[in-house]
DNA sequence: CACCTTGGTTCAGTGAACGAACCAGGCTGC
DNA sequence: GCAGCCTGGTTCGTTCACTGAACCAAGGTG
């Protein structure tokens, strides 16, 4: 965080890992990735983040190789997570259990199930019906009793995570 | 995050937790938590944060009942993790961990292991020796490879995490 | 009773976030 | 071939939070 009193002197990797994804939005813009969003509009209608904003992290994270930049099928360019962002999908899944654990009160708003059996992910991000790890492309996220669809905007975004879906699975064709 | 535009508009539990969590130094004052940190002071010396910021962090974290403030040895109050709190740590640990393997490159800077049989922790917070799940308490964290004696400074709480110690334990008598 | 330690609060300066407006390139319709 | 729209940004003035230094009050110590 490029403030006056940044984290760098700590010996601590929790520290250097907040330099990179600390940052206000940032966490939501990676899991907005895990959910398929690719395009610079679809995380500014989605997030209702100020646009310089977006500009300024999507540089960031391509910049530290969370993301990559590539030409998409629209013939647009996309923004799509590299290995070392997906990575960073237990932090999220992590902070996902612990919201849905204290902040949800009709239950978790997103169920996270195996899609090779349909299996439940549990805590450890296992599976508990085959007590695999569920690799990230093999997750299917869908919403859960938690979910609230008056909420629903009208966004593509909130559309397609509406019913279950495969992470990293690209939004649009 | 009380800025103009917060995350709460959005139904999902990854913002509502940032919310809480996502603040710039919150996670480092739940970090240092776990470490035994429990007074103002030891915060301030170790984190080298605003005394301000600290003041307002920690009003925030106990009014959301993720620490509680109660009176210590030394006749001096405390900050003491909660259960709530304590259910940060698989957060704190998946982002040790990927800070680990991108920003350590002489391996990793601390090493987590089992207290009971002194098997180290793997990514998904077991024990390798015993396959269990370890629980917060019986969780010792030691320097690793990575650690860099020439960053010590002479703090309390840097001097205490030098060598090996059980999460939780508080830093002083 | 002076002094130190601890745990804060206050306040001015600075930098980041916000949001609205602007702008450039590529496609579309005609 | 050009007017218009969609997409993906940049610019800029305002507002807000972080920073750091100074100040302050309570409690313990010599």
């Amino acid at each position: 965080m490029p403030l006056p009193n940044d984290y760098a002197s700590q010996s601590c990797s929790v520290a250097r890992a907040l330099e990179i994804v600390g940052e206000r939005w940032t966490l939501l813009i990676i899991r907005d990735a895990f959910y398929g969003v690719r395009r610079y509009g679809d995380f500014i209608t989605h997030l209702d983040i100020p646009r310089a904003v977006l500009a300024s992290r999507l540089k960031t994270l391509v910049a530290e190789g969370l993301l990559v930049r590539e030409p998409g099928p629209g013939g647009h360019d996309e923004y799509a997570l590299t290995d070392k962002g997906q990575r960073l999908w237990p932090v999220v899944r992590e902070l996902m259990a612990w919201g849905d654990a204290f902040y949800a009160p009709h239950g978790p708003r997103r169920m996270l199930t195996h899609a090779a059996d349909g299996g439940p992910i549990d805590a450890d991000g296992r599976c508990a019906t085959c007590g695999e790890v569920v690799q990230v492309p093999d997750t299917v996220s869908a919403p859960g009793p938690g979910f609230d669809p008056a909420e629903r905007r009208d966004d593509p975004v909130t559309a397609a995570i509406g019913h279950p879906r495969r992470l990293l699975e690209p939004l649009r064709v």
